[in-house]
DNA sequence: ATTAAATGCTATAAGGAGGTATCATTTATG
DNA sequence: CATAAATGATACCTCCTTATAGCATTTAAT
């Protein structure tokens, strides 16, 4: 029911640098202050890095680090990047093709929930995770 | 983001029986009319045997029935029996122990919303489900 | 009695998610 | 220039979910 570990860990990584902002981190760095595995976070942060929120730099002193407007990106732009919105958009029981012509009973009760959600993170950009 | 696809299939099975009510139908039968694979559908209907959410009868014209008041029966119950409810307790992100007390910033927009979904889930009893 | 139709049970396999390990490459610092 | 600190890339492992297969047992129909 909720996000996979891998976009948990990347909206963790993404919110920690935008209250960090200019600062750049390394992995190790991060591992010590988010505690995710060492290895895991480094696929993580190279996942980031290519599909553009962050930027890396390489060699001694290299790191990640926030370039792009944060005021831009949006939760539902990094989930998607990370594990797919699909599950927004197709069926809540997991069927390919809907038996059901879209009206079953549980597609009737949890349709409108579930796309309240997807406005939340379609609407919530990094800037407004800024703690003030 | 979804149920499993295990939950998918229990909650399609027994809301088809609880629009057939009365009948003892096969696994044979709800493969033809619902499309799950055979085999896991077995599983499946021994799963819910087990969990007491139906019967099942043995030898030819044998099969599986609702006996339990379906007014009872909550879809939240059966989510529960199936992939469990922890999804809803823990942390949308996926950490064992909260870093950040319970009070990030995914956490206050989407603390809500989810707890409503599973409002809604215990609200719901198979008999809501009943086409009329 | 025999057969057909059904569930009970259990072993196995494919696939993806989460996690680990290693080597190659880049770059700042002494 | 040599070294240390960092990322890039890749291979591997484990566990869980989904799915398949087969044998054993029960029961109704003939
Ligand atoms: S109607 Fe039911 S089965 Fe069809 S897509 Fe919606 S939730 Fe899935
Ligand atoms: S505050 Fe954030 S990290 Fe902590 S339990 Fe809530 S969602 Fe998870």
């Amino acid at each position: 029911m909720n996000f996979s570990k891998t976009t948990g860990y990347s909206l963790t990584i993404l919110t920690y640098m935008v209250n960090h902002s200019g600062e750049n981190v390394s992995a190790d760095f991060l591992h010590s202050k988010l505690g995710i595995p060492y290895q895991y976070l480094r696929q993580i942060l190279t996942k980031l890095s290519k599909t553009g929120f962050i930027v890396s730099s390489r060699g001694r002193k290299g790191g990640f680090e926030l370039t792009r407007d944060v005021s831009t990106i949006y939760i539902a732009d990094i989930i998607g990047a990370i594990e797919g919105l699909e599950g927004f958009n197709t069926c809540i029981l997991g069927f390919q093709e809907c038996p059901f012509n879209n009206k079953c009973s549980i597609h009737n009760i949890l349709d409108e929930p579930r796309a309240n959600i997807l406005k939340i993170l379609k609407q919530t950009s990094l800037e407004d995770l800024i703690i003030k």
